[in-house]
DNA sequence: ATAAATGCAAACGCTTTGCGGGAAT
DNA sequence: ATTCCCGCAAAGCGTTTGCATTTAT
């Protein structure tokens, strides 16, 4: 009932999806890494698990993944589309280090209030946001 | 002197590269067409100018501009890049509708500073952002 | 039995690039 | 004269999709 394995099974189900093995390992997979992975990453995880798994279905179902809410697109603007962990987890945005690409989540509420005050003032009812913040990392910087 | 066009020619010679017909053409369409717009966009206006300047090229001069200073490339997460003028402003984020697409510029001051202040706290040396918030316009959402 | 999911390979959309002829320095 | 640039067409990249087959319901 509280895991994310259930609320997919769950999704599936309500929309008429058949819960397949190969969903369950995608699934697995992206449970078991943690961080920002593209689906060439967890495609190349996936196959480790089951080599017959073709990237057209790490795509398509990290894809229901996003859409049940249980993993977030990121777009980091180099191109590729990673994803991330969103169930039971607070909203976070990212500080990527320009020079390795080490990426940290931070969450600063004083700007998550100040962005919806924005909104508001130009008219806006807020969806949600994409903050990045892009510099150097203290290890980089004293390298 | 003060102007993009001259910057552009300053930018190009510094860099032994040649002052062409097509790169002054593309300049001047990009000054031109305010807001964000991409390459197709603007080599659509270029074309109406001359129809001989091919895509490739305003994809090469455009990448020059960026370079040079004179454009800054934006990334709306829609799989396609724009371009809009940084010469001479300020900097500043954006609010995008979600439905009609409109774009406003926004600057908030603090959350510039809260942004400094968050990447100092994890160490980092912050080079850049990205700011980008999603929502309905008053105009969409009363209609 | 029906409907849906898979693997494969081809197609996609945006962007970049190798090339030979042509123009700027 | 040399170097750089152009237009063209082809390739590149991450991602999506049509299709025939296999699998879950």
């Amino acid at each position: 009932m509280f895991s994310p394995q259930h609320a997919f099974l769950e999704y599936l189900s309500k929309n008429n999806m058949a819960a397949t093995e190969q969903r369950r390992v995608v699934l697995e997979v992206f449970l078991g890494t943690d961080g920002h992975h593209s689906c060439e990453e967890l495609y190349m995880q996936v196959c480790k698990q089951d080599p017959t798994i073709s990237p057209a279905t790490v795509y398509r179902t990290v894809k229901l993944l996003a859409e049940s809410g249980i993993a977030e697109s990121l777009d980091f603007g180099d191109g590729v589309t990673r994803f991330e962990c969103r169930y039971n987890k607070q909203h976070h945005d990212h500080l990527v280090c320009v020079r390795c690409n080490m990426k940290i989540e931070v969450v600063e509420e004083r700007i998550e209030d100040l962005q919806e005050s924005l909104a508001q003032k130009h008219g806006f009812t807020l969806n949600r946001h994409k903050m990045i913040l892009y510099g150097i990392c203290a290890r980089c910087r004293d390298a």
